[in-house]
This record gives structure tokens, C-alpha cells and sequence, in this order.
DNA sequence: AGAGCCGCTATTTTT
DNA sequence: TAGCGGCTCT
């Protein structure tokens, strides 16, 4: 294997890296917390400073990177972005996980450090309780006294078997008690994941060997999304990695702060520089949005921070007339049609393509999108809600599934004539699930014929099944079949549960029979299934680290957005991330039948932000 | 009984 | 922000 000299490295697959980047990306030695607003490509950043260690050898085999997202769809966007750049033996030593993976797989790995009686079963389960749940367990063991907000801080804030920590006889049985009832109050032992955190922070505390397998293995760490780490989860990095030895990297933005009400710190950054005496490093350059947009962004930014530097706008303007503005409406109604009518004529045009234009809401995206897909449907497009579950995953979760990789390629193939990409993918899917021992021309050429013959006999099968609801079911059984149920599983930790397969591959079959309600053709469903040529809608939470051509936010009024007032900070930060979506537009929609439009938004955005008669627009 | 006041709360989520 | 329940005062 060669290696790249540091000094002769160059980044790869962008046209350039600002000044800033590159003396983060330079900076091994010392931990850095790099900060920067929408847009300047902080993920490509942690891809290209992992691409610049590892081909060089600064991170040398066998020790590797270990990068910790929030979200698991963040965690894989990294490390596909690390794959293309580097050849497998190096790609390989990135290991790109969430905080929730990275904790499971401590507890998993070192369950019998953990002593009685907190050690869980072997065959414990995942729970996610409802309010509901915890609320009946404090009622059962008359701890009604405390609510479930402060329950769960109490929590997450105890160090399980740590004598340092000052807690009340009482805290103490409530905690021992739900400890007991997760493990033995049932049919089957649960755990949750703030308890799966406290484990592994139990784990690491205690037990020096793990720590230094821990820093041995991972002298680099990259930090995604920063700004929304939780107390817990700090604790937990501090825990694992001492300043003395250890090189982080965070990167975020804490204008994106969101989380704030989902226990995330407020001042991450600052707590992080200074355990780690980071260097502070903010990168300028905006790669996202074009000029006139930055220009308001930073508006908006500098209600937030003061202080904040503007950022400097890197991409082209390609569009004529407003870039931005408030549309007001009379009613619901017109709003509603207006909307969808104004998104047709975009496509019409050539402007756009439907999933390049995103509605955005604060709240409650399955309302919205029940209250609008008629409009939208009358103009002969469709909306996508990621958020809304098919079965017991949500759609968003579901397409990121292994079992929708794999499945994906294979339903192209049976309903196309051609398709090089999806042939290229199944010959892959298939070389990672049969893994055979000999990676050469002849074991090649059987996968290759394995696949033909797999696609040949779904192709058949589809031929004889009419694309229409009712036909997912037994086509995807088949499917399954062919490829060998057994080694799709085994290729998903997950997935060896039937509970956790059953999820998602029934999540799979219901989103399938949607998409071919509509579709004459069984090509055209798997389009729709794919979300191709559909108005993705979701709420702005969910929005966070995406970027679309135009975003709508619907219902930018005092009664649909109440809490958006000037005292509350996080509120700012969400309008922030909502405009920041946009590559080329943001428009707002405000209704008079929802109490119009924010005064103080209104001034504070002034003329750069007009405000339009909707019914100028259609 | 009715007016007036206080304090609370609703929404956003990872796996 | 606004609507609610619960409370007190007239």
C-alpha cells in the first residue's frame, strides 16, 4: 500500500477548501471545535479530514476513526463519503456509528463487567416507552410524586455504583426500582437507551482496560452535530476520552441548536473546548445558498449571535424574480390551493423538479399532509411525508433500511429492461451476502449468475402480477426467497431478531402496495416508493441537515408557530434551520384564519423578506 | 354568579 | 401566544 505524503495530499471530489478548513483538517495533534453556519459543508469537511488521516497514514493500520453522529442516516451519509475516497483496507478503519450504536455495542461486548444487579440479561430487548408506560410504573410503585420529565433526568444523571455521587434515599429506590421492573417486571427484560447510556458510562468509569482498548484502537475522534449533544452523552465522551491523549474533532453550529427541550447541553461547544482545551476554528464559506440568501441568513443569524461573522455565499444564483418572501393568505383553503397550484406551475416550467421543493412545517406533518394531498393531487403531484410510518417504521427510517438496499436493486431489475446501476448494485448485494471465501473470476462469475437467474425468476413473477395494491406482499416473499432469507438477516445484526426483521420488511410491503395504487406500471411504483418525482413534506426537525432547490414553510403565523416569540431562543434557531434549507429560494406561507403573520419576525427580516397577496401568486 | 388573576401547557425526537 | 382550570374577591 502507498501513502500519500500530509504535504502533498489534496481533497478530493470538491472544487476547493476555505483557508479555515484546511488548518482544521491540518490540526492533528490538538483536539478542534470547528463551528459554521449553514451550508459549509461540515459533514464533506469530517469526510475529507478522514480521507486526508487515513491516506496518509497520520492514522496508520491498524488503528482507525471512530466518528459519532446522532442520527443513524448521518452516521451512513459519512461513511459512504468516506468509502468513495478511500480504498477498502482504509475505508474499512472508519468506523462511523451513532451514540446509541456506540453505547449498545459496549454494553453488548463487555455485559459481564457489569456487575449485579444492574447486569442485563443476555436476551434483553430495546424499549422505547411511551409517557404512558412511565407514567404507570411511577403510579404502580406510588412514586407518583415526581413527573416523568424529572424521572428521566434523574435517570440519566445518575452514575450507576459510583459512591461519589450524592444521591437521595428516595432517588435511589425510585432508580433501583425501575432498574428491577425493566429487567424482571415482565415476560422479557427491557432496556432503554438512557439506561444502555448509564451502562456503558458504568463500563468505561470502572474499567481502565477498556478505556485504553478504547484509545489505543481510536486516537482520532470525530464529533457530528455537536451542538446537539446531551449531558449524558458528554459525560460519556469525557469518560472514554482524556484530554491528555485524545484528539477530537466536533464540528456543528449552535445556531442550529434544536434540541434544547430534548435534554441537549447549551453551551456544548464551550464545555467541549474547554475539557479538551479545543481549538476553535469557523469556517465562512457558504457552499449551499447563493448571495441574496446568505444575505438574510445572516439577518436571522445575527439575532441569534451578535457576534457572528457573515458567511460568505459560494453558490450561483439561478433563478429570476423574489428569492424570498411571506405569502399571506385570507383562508386555509385558498392557501392550501395556491400552494400546490404555484408548485405545478414550478414544475411546468422547468424551474424545478418535485423533489427539488420541500414544505416545510413546525408541527404535526401528518395533519399537513392530510390536509394537502387532495390539493396537491388534483395538480397531479404527490406528497411525500417522510415522517409518517408505514406500519411500525417510518418511511424516512425505511428507506435507509439494509433490507430496502437490498431488496431495491433486485425489484429493478425484474421490472426493467435495462438498468446498469441496479445490475452493478445486486452483483454487490449479493458478493456482501454470500461473502465467498475466494474473492476471484470464478466465484465472481457464479455470483453474477446467481443474480441473473434471481432477477430472471422476478421478472417472471411480476410479468404474471398486475401493479396493484395486493401484490407487494408475495412479490417481496419471493424476493426474499430467492436472494435466501437467512443470509439477509445474518448480514444485519438487527435483523436476527424477527420482531426487528418483521418491522421492517411489513413497513417495506405496505409502502410498496402505496406505491402501486398509483402506478400502471410495476417500474413507476418503485419510482414512487423511492419518493422520485414527489413534494417531500416533513417537519423542520426533520429537515435539519438536508438542503432543497425552493422550501415552503407552511404557516409562518403567530397561531400555527405560537411559541416563535423573541424570548425563546430555540424557536429563532428552528426559523433559522428552516431558512436555511434553501439552495436557491425560501417562501413562507402566513394565514389570516391562523391569527397572520409575526410582527417582530416581520420587522426584524424587513424588506429583504416582502410580504406578498397570495392571491397575486396563482 | 361573574369578573379578574395566576399559573400551567401545548410542539419539536434519537433508536 | 392563547386557552384552560382553579382560585379569590366583589
Amino acid at each position: 500500500m502507498t501513502f500519500v505524503k500530509p504535504e502533498d495530499w489534496v481533497p478530493q471530489g470538491v472544487a476547493e477548501l476555505e483557508d479555515r478548513a484546511w488548518e482544521a483538517l491540518r490540526e492533528t495533534e490538538r483536539s478542534v471545535s470547528v463551528t459554521a453556519g449553514a451550508g459549509a459543508g461540515k459533514t464533506e469537511f469530517l469526510a475529507q479530514k478522514a480521507s486526508y488521516l487515513l491516506q496518509t497514514a497520520l492514522c496508520p493500520a491498524p488503528k482507525r476513526i471512530l466518528a459519532i453522529s446522532f442520527k443513524r442516516d448521518a452516521a451512513e451519509t459519512l461513511a459512504k463519503r468516506v468509502k468513495i475516497r478511500c480504498p477498502e483496507d482504509q475505508s474499512r478503519r472508519f468506523v462511523s456509528m451513532t451514540f446509541d450504536a456506540f453505547t449498545k455495542g459496549l454494553v453488548d461486548q463487555f455485559r459481564l463487567g457489569i456487575p449485579q444487579p444492574f447486569r442485563p440479561p443476555a436476551d434483553y430487548e430495546i424499549s422505547f416507552p411511551t409517557a404512558q408506560i412511565v407514567r404507570d410504573f411511577l403510579e404502580r410503585g406510588e412514586f407518583s410524586e415526581i413527573n416523568n420529565a424529572t424521572f428521566e433526568k434523574m435517570l440519566s444523571a445518575r452514575r450507576i455504583l459510583d459512591e461519589n455521587q450524592i444521591v437521595t434515599a428516595r432517588q435511589r429506590e425510585i432508580l433501583d426500582a425501575y432498574w428491577q421492573d425493566q429487567y424482571y417486571g415482565g415476560a422479557s427484560p427491557y432496556l432503554t437507551f438512557p439506561m444502555i447510556n448509564r451502562l456503558a458510562e458504568y463500563l468505561l468509569r470502572t474499567n481502565a482496560r477498556i478505556r485504553r482498548a478504547l484509545r489505543i484502537t481510536f486516537p482520532v475522534i470525530f464529533l457530528d452535530e455537536f451542538q446537539d449533544v446531551t449531558g449524558p452523552q458528554f459525560e460519556l465522551v469525557t469518560t472514554a476520552f482524556d484530554p491528555a491523549t485524545a484528539v477530537l474533532t466536533a464540528v456543528g453550529d449552535d445556531k442550529q441548536r434544536i434540541l434544547g427541550w430534548a435534554g441537549a447541553l447549551p453551551n456544548a461547544f464551550s464545555v467541549f473546548k474547554q475539557f479538551y482545551n479545543a481549538r476553535p476554528i469557523s469556517l465562512l464559506l457558504n457552499w449551499r445558498s447563493h448571495a441574496d440568501l446568505v444575505a438574510i441568513q445572516h439577518v436571522i443569524a445575527s439575532r441569534i449571535d451578535p457576534d457572528v461573522e457573515p458567511a460568505q455565499a459560494r453558490a450561483e444564483r439561478e433563478v429570476d424574480g423574489a428569492v424570498s418572501a411571506i405569502w399571506q393568505f385570507e383562508n386555509r383553503d385558498t392557501e392550501i390551493a395556491t400552494l400546490a397550484l404555484w408548485v405545478k406551475a414550478q414544475v411546468d416550467a422547468g424551474t424545478a423538479q418535485p423533489h427539488d421543493i420541500a414544505i416545510l412545517v413546525r408541527n404535526l406533518a401528518n395533519a399537513a399532509e392530510d390536509e394537502m394531498c387532495d390539493a396537491f393531487r388534483e395538480q397531479g403531484l404527490l406528497l411525500r411525508n417522510l415522517a409518517r410510518n408505514v406500519g411500525e417504521i417510518s418511511i424516512q427510517d425505511l428507506l435507509s433500511e439494509n433490507l430496502t438496499e437490498i431488496l431495491m436493486p433486485f425489484l429493478r431489475l425484474g421490472a426493467e429492461k435495462k438498468n446498469p446501476k441496479a445490475w452493478s448494485e445486486a452483483q454487490e448485494t449479493l458478493r456482501r451476502l454470500r461473502a465467498p471465501l475466494e474473492d476471484d473470476e470464478i466465484a465472481l462469475q457464479l455470483i453474477a449468475d446467481d443474480a441473473a437467474d434471481i432477477a430472471k425468476a422476478l421478472r417472471d413473477h411480476l410479468a404474471q402480477h398486475p401493479a396493484e395494491t395486493g401484490s407487494a406482499q408475495a412479490s417481496v416473499d419471493l424476493l426474499i426467497d430467492l436472494i435466501d432469507e437467512k443470509s439477509i438477516r445474518q448480514s444485519t445484526p438487527s435483523y436476527i431478531r424477527d420482531a426487528d426483521f418483521v418491522r421492517v420488511k411489513e413497513g417495506f410491503v405496505e409502502l410498496l402496495d402505496e406505491a402501486l395504487s398509483d402506478a400502471a406500471r410495476w417500474s413507476k411504483a418503485l419510482d414512487a416508493f423511492e419518493g422520485l418525482d414527489q413534494v417531500p413534506l416533513m417537519t423542520v426537525h426533520k429537515s435539519k441537515g438536508m438542503e432543497f432547490h425552493t422550501m415552503i414553510f407552511f404557516g409562518l403565523d403567530s397561531q400555527s408557530w405560537w411559541s416563535l416569540t423573541p424570548n425563546r431562543a430555540e424557536e429563532l434557531n428552528s426559523f433559522f434551520v428552516a431558512f436555511t434549507r434553501a439552495k436557491q429560494r425560501a417562501f413562507f406561507t402566513s394565514c389570516s384564519e391562523r391569527g397572520g403573520q409575526i410582527v417582530w419576525l416581520r420587522q426584524l427580516l424587513g424588506d429583504a423578506v416582502p410580504s406578498v397577496d397570495g392571491s397575486t401568486l396563482a
